[in-house]
DNA sequence: CCAGACGTTGTT
DNA sequence: GTCTGG
DNA sequence: CCAGACGTTGTT
DNA sequence: GTCTGG
């Protein structure tokens, strides 16, 4: 699973690497040490052919749901790869509405017997971004009061090296295959799917982290430090 | 046909 | 134990 | 994902 | 909106 992850990098780094263009003026991203949940960060998807930006809720909210609430409580932060085109709440998603979520990296607990959860932080070894594979919808109330963009992220087999922390994953995408993945003219599912597997153990870096993390309140930088 | 669900992870 | 909030 | 709440009545 | 269960 993916419950937890961290962004730390600048809308400059974030533009350069997906948009290929220096942005001027934009408001200054604020770093996430200790994203959870329900909290926003920007998402990278194609709307017209054009690569954008949107501000998008972790927690898939589908645009059929009678309320964010009850949306919530199926808990629709992952999608397991292996059935997202079977799932009612996925299907249409995967098949129209793709998209790329950039993260420094991302927090996953370890079991270790009767003790407590011991957290790691995983992140790449050789990239400062990391293209996690996701969905998203856009929920409006009836009466027009709400307007929600969520995403959830889609979460497959862990890879030989994450295993020793955790049985599944996020679905990293590799460089090469982002366009595909965006693409929202796409349809064919077969090979879009392939896209969903787990990255090469090499790629990955992790190492254990205080337990400070365990609050979503702890979005401090003291988080990352190795325990 | 209509009503009601629509999910993940991990653990038993 | 289970649900909600972040 | 983990942390923290989980309730009512009546009064401010 | 769409699928599953009865």
């Amino acid at each position: 699973m993916c419950g937890r992850t961290y962004k730390t990098y600048t809308n400059e780094e974030l533009f350069y690497r997906y948009l290929n263009i220096k942005p001027i003026d934009l408001p200054e991203l604020n770093p996430n040490y200790n994203m959870a949940p329900t909290q926003e960060t920007m998402v990278l998807r194609v709307v017209d052919g054009e690569r954008e930006f949107e501000l998008m809720r972790w927690g898939l909210v589908p645009f059929w749901a009678k309320d964010v609430k009850s949306a919530d409580r199926y808990s629709m932060i992952n999608a397991k790869a292996e059935e997202i085109t079977e799932k009612r709440s996925f299907k249409a998603a995967f098949e129209k509405r793709r998209c790329i979520i950039p993260m420094s990296g991302f927090f996953e607990w370890k079991k270790e017997g009767t003790a407590r959860k011991r957290p790691f932080c995983i992140r790449l070894k050789d990239e400062p971004i990391m293209s996690l594979a996701g969905i998203w919808e856009h929920w409006k109330s009836k009466e027009g009061t709400q307007d929600v963009i969520s995403y959830a992220i889609i979460t497959t087999d862990a890879n030989e090296a994450m295993k020793e922390i955790h049985s599944r994953i996020p679905v990293i995408l590799n460089r090469n295959d982002e366009a595909l993945w965006l693409d929202s003219e796409n349809a064919n599912s077969t090979e879009l799917k392939k896209l969903l597997k787990p990255c090469p153990s090499d790629w990955m870096d992790f190492y254990s982290v205080s337990t400070m993390v365990n609050s979503p309140k702890n979005n401090r930088p003291e988080v990352l430090q190795p325990a």
